[in-house]
DNA sequence: GTCTATATTGTGATAGAC
DNA sequence: GTCTATCACAATATAGAC
């Protein structure tokens, strides 16, 4: 077959997303991974020669899966509340499907700021312009007179806190029942827009 | 000095609290530790036997200092407004002076959720009663029919995840100066209990 | 109790056969 | 491209002198 090497590459890639996603970095094993794929520890090497250049492969792709979500945000032209309901509704979507990866990213990069931040820029983030979205909406009245980095982080936080705290909070309050968890965070899909709205609405 | 020991004991306990609770486990290093401490690798074998008996110590004491200002929450019998305004209140002021304890206890407890929720049980965790707090706010008319497990996880969410974010938001929003971000969350101190406050109010 | 030296294992990386 | 075997070094842990 001739894309047979592409597979095994692509094959490495996935495990290596799995693995480093979950354990970060230093936890990750690049014999797990190799397990993880199906094949053996050499081919790794073979293919990204060190653990580093694969690891920055797998937080490129985090970041680049990550960046459309907010992007959206900021280049719609709806009205605020509109927004917020799109934005969150899509957002907690991706986090059902990727649970762990916006703090992995969040994680790593405070263990090597200067060179993660980079990969960031790299990617195409440009955060003042979403922070300008929201004066804008203050501006023209449809919110109250609140900073508008305190509306994007505050969403930000009420949509990936609770993935990050799954497996406590999922013990706490769930009796450790996945199924259960998983659907009160479906369901914060449409509570958590109205609680953002409810709070900036004058 | 009668207390000589004591004092190397206690040495190494801070000194592993500062490297564990900012890498985690996989993270830290015995060396780092033991340079931390000003003393040899092999004593801290002396005092704590293991690495993995060290790190629990750390993670005993950062689930117990974290545990007063959630259980306060639940015993004052204040009007829900002013509860939220004091916890947050004194939720940030610890958090200013523990940034990474949150997401550390949230790391970790992901890595090992038999073994490390354990511990939390052991020092006197009782979820329920928080949670009954809030179902009470909201029979007696206080607030909104709104999940109360909502409420408390919303209300950690815009605590914690600001702090964990720092590395990144700080970056993003400050030109990586410090002191303008952690100016920015000592006013949260104020803005987070209004925005919750506003978002669940009938 | 504290140190130096050393054992032991884990882990990323390379060499070389096929 | 893929495997087995092995290297080199890092990291936890222990032995033993003082």
């Amino acid at each position: 077959m001739s894309y047979r090497e592409k597979d095994t590459e692509n094959e490495i890639l996935e495990a290596a997303k799995k693995v480093f996603i979950e354990k970060g970095m230093a936890g990750a094993r690049m014999q797990e991974i190799a397990d993880e794929a199906g094949i053996n520890k050499s081919l790794l090497h073979y293919y990204y020669r060190s653990k580093d250049k694969l690891f920055l492969a797998v937080f490129r792709f985090a970041v680049l899966q990550f960046l459309p979500g907010i992007q959206e945000m900021l280049t719609s032209n709806i009205p605020f509340d509109e927004k917020i309901r799109r934005f969150v509704y899509r957002y907690i979507d991706i986090l059902l499907e990727n649970p762990f990866v916006p703090m992995f990213i969040i994680q790593e990069i405070q263990r090597d700021p200067e060179r993660l931040f980079n990969a960031f820029l790299e990617v195409g983030m440009r955060p003042a312009q979403i922070i300008q979205q929201f004066r804008e909406a203050s501006e023209k009245g449809e919110i109250k007179d609140i900073n508008p980095e305190d509306i994007l982080v505050n969403t930000l936080s009420l949509c990936i806190f609770p993935f990050a705290a799954q497996p406590l909070m999922q013990r706490l309050f769930c009796e450790n029942d996945e199924q259960v968890y998983k659907e009160w965070l479906e369901n914060r899909k449409k509570t958590v827009p109205e609680f953002i709205i409810n709070a900036v609405k004058k």
